[in-house]
DNA sequence: ATTGCTACTGAAAACCATTTTCATTAAATG
DNA sequence: CATTTAATGAAAATGGTTTTCAGTAGCAAT
């Protein structure tokens, strides 16, 4: 095991050990720009470290979240879907596009600096207001894309 | 079984018979400002007809959905949640504000016109360049509240 | 290197919201 | 009222996720 990932320090930090699946799953989640489910992941690790179990990557899914490291969403298709978080690997924020009949994903980053401004604006008003301390958001659009409208 | 409800055209409209169970549970989603589950409306159903199944008030709920009349969400608790579309009842079109602590849920119309007014900007530019057809969008802030901050 | 302490692991079982099945009942229509 | 067909409730099934538990591996101290 290498311990010179950009994420084993914030690993460490939270007082986790580096273990080869936690490795294998995180790697799985970098080389991709789709949306996995818990089990397409388990399926990818499963190629190069077979002995790598269901149960251990929904584990590490729940950790990952927890630190911040990855994305947890809900398309609507009855399992839940990952991404990695912006900051880890070039990654930016963006939003999704939803399409409701074939369930493909669009990311998209356009319009966010309007969508941006809003958005802080719109969190600090709510969180005087309500007296919230906002961490996040969540804007998804639904919709149908090309193929199915 | 009243017949002048003011839902009942809209129901007759796609075709589906006015039952016992369809207008208790359309009366409790109208007589709440919560955010119900299945159970919560099944438990609320049951008060008053007790001979009302778990099973029918999914399907119902799954057909109010498909017809516009009630909006289903998921606050990241485990199970989906309901609540009254905006025409219906003098309700308002609102985003959600969700304690990632308690999942205590606010609803919010402030700034809602200048969101909205950006919404429409955003879907319009995502329309022309994804191809989607929009029909719909998913806005919800987290955070802690008041109580959990 | 070896040890000891724990956190981590995989397999199997359990969980639990939701869906399906199926025999029965009730709404609509004329 | 009779006919047609959708709707119903109970029970069983489904399927993604979580829990349990005995064995294993990371890693800090020796
Ligand atoms: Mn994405
Ligand atoms: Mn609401
Ligand atoms: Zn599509
Ligand atoms: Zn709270």
């Amino acid at each position: 095991m290498k311990n010179d990932n950009w994420w084993c320090g914030r690993f460490r930090g939270c007082g986790y050990k580096l273990t080869v699946p936690r490795e294998a799953i995180l790697d799985v989640l970098s080389l991709t720009d789709k949306h996995l489910s818990a089990e397409d992941i388990y399926l990818a690790v499963h190629k190069k470290y077979p002995t790598i179990g269901l149960t251990t990557v929904y584990r590490t899914l729940d950790i990952l979240v927890s630190i911040g490291l990855i994305y947890k969403f809900d398309f609507c298709d009855g399992r839940a879907r990952f991404e990695l978080a912006e900051d880890s690997k070039g990654k930016k924020h963006h939003h999704h596009l939803v399409c409701t009949n074939c369930g493909r994903i669009v990311d998209y980053t356009d319009f966010i600096d309007d969508e941006i401004e809003l958005l802080q604006l719109t969190e600090k008003g709510l969180s005087k207001k309500y007296n919230f301390k906002i961490t996040g958001h969540l804007i998804q659009f639904y919709g149908l894309c090309d193929k199915c409208r």
